[in-house]
DNA sequence: TTACAATTGGGTACTTCTACTGAGGTGCAC
DNA sequence: GTGCACCTCAGTAGAAGTACCCAATTGTAA
């Protein structure tokens, strides 16, 4: 993926910025890898647009980022650190093995998924991993990986579906949507069709349920 | 609230059982608190049935519970300790500043409700005032207890009304839920606009999208 | 080029929901 | 006992969604 400036060297501790809204989260992390010679924690942000700060002052080989934040969520955050271009490795840390969060983090060109669940081995693993630039994933996130890599999601909806899904959740109706997207009543009725008939959804609450499940809220 | 066998002198530490299905918050709660004197963890579980086993096995003084846990949430393994009348004071620990979740933590006669964004300084209060028998209560939390205290929850919503809503977002149909609860379907239109009209929550999405905010899922 | 998926749009008939109106019965508080 | 909130049920009208059927266009992959 991405290469920065990191170290190659092995003695050169990791350089990295730590994000998560939460203190005692970052007390966690902080707490696991102050044993660790090879990391350097050299700063800490409580949400997406405090952490692009940090990342473009601080220069940090690696920022561990959370993705539910207020202001600025931590896939936002990691769009925004490649739109700027800033030689920094991402390692997305989610409490959430929900696989469209997984599939926009590997289409950002992040280093890493990592689950809260995570071990204190398997955490400093990871960073390493992330820090060269290669690219990590928790081990039971792989099956979403190897669907992800099939190029289909659970239910194999496709984008204009999963955008009209993201509508009815939001509660429009379809005539609204029809408005918004500039298409007839009639399309967006077979688009609602043949996303209950893949999902199984039922009716309007029904696909509220999966659009959340989706992350589409 | 209950006063079971807890040390009324500041000298003997507080006994303190942690349960957090995430390894990385219990290491998170286990930094700030080694640090202080007053507290000692005496054992971690990773769910609710392993609390209540630990809790009988170990006699903590205080117990630390996070709500969304697998097996058996925080919320029913307070139940299940109260039920056993086990002497051992609650503190719930949630992401979720969720008014029902509030509702029925206070309900359950439980010792206090922390949100995850606490600070160090508010959690060792909490837990020297939950270990005591005392109630406490995340200041960012004051409201949903005034709130509750009012006898009300944000929309005023009945019981009737919660359990329809419940069922409207778990994708049930009007007439289901009818026959489920031996009414006339125009008595659950009738309450369902009653809802609608006390949420503004528009059609069945809103309406599951409110349901989800007031964990009714 | 052929084949296929995705997106678009329509017809028809049916079910469900929404928005307004009305009211009877119960239980509790002042 | 007089209100009041809650739960119950109904009529009517229209809006919205559901379940089938169908096909034209576009782009991409075999």
């Amino acid at each position: 993926m991405q290469d920065p400036a990191s170290p190659e060297q092995p003695d050169t501790p990791v350089k990295l910025l730590i994000v998560d809204d939460h203190e005692l989260v970052r007390d966690g992390i902080r707490a696991r890898l102050e044993s660790e010679s090879g990391v350097e924690i050299i700063g800490e942000a409580g949400d997406g647009l405090e952490a692009v700060t940090l990342v473009e002052q601080l220069q940090p080989d690696l920022v561990m980022l959370d993705i539910n934040m207020p202001n600025m969520n931590g896939l936002d955050a990691a769009e925004e650190i490649r739109a700027r271009e800033l030689p920094c490795n991402i390692l997305i840390l989610s409490l959430y093995d929900n696989s469209e969060y997984v599939r926009r983090a590997v289409a950002l060109g992040t280093n890493g998924y990592l689950l809260k669940d995570v071990s204190q081995d398997e955490m400093t693993k990871a960073i390493k991993i992330a820090a060269k630039g290669d690219f990590y994933v928790s081990e039971s996130l792989a099956h979403s990986l190897d669907i992800e890599n099939n190029g289909a999601d659970p239910y194999n909806l496709t984008d204009r579906e999963r955008e009209i899904l993201a509508a009815i959740a939001a509660g429009k109706l379809n005539k609204q949507i029809a408005g918004e997207l500039n298409i007839s009543v009639r399309t967006v009725e077979s688009h609602r069709s043949a996303i209950r008939q893949k999902t199984g959804g039922g009716n309007a609450a029904g696909l509220t349920r999966i659009a959340a499940e989706l992350g589409l809220t």
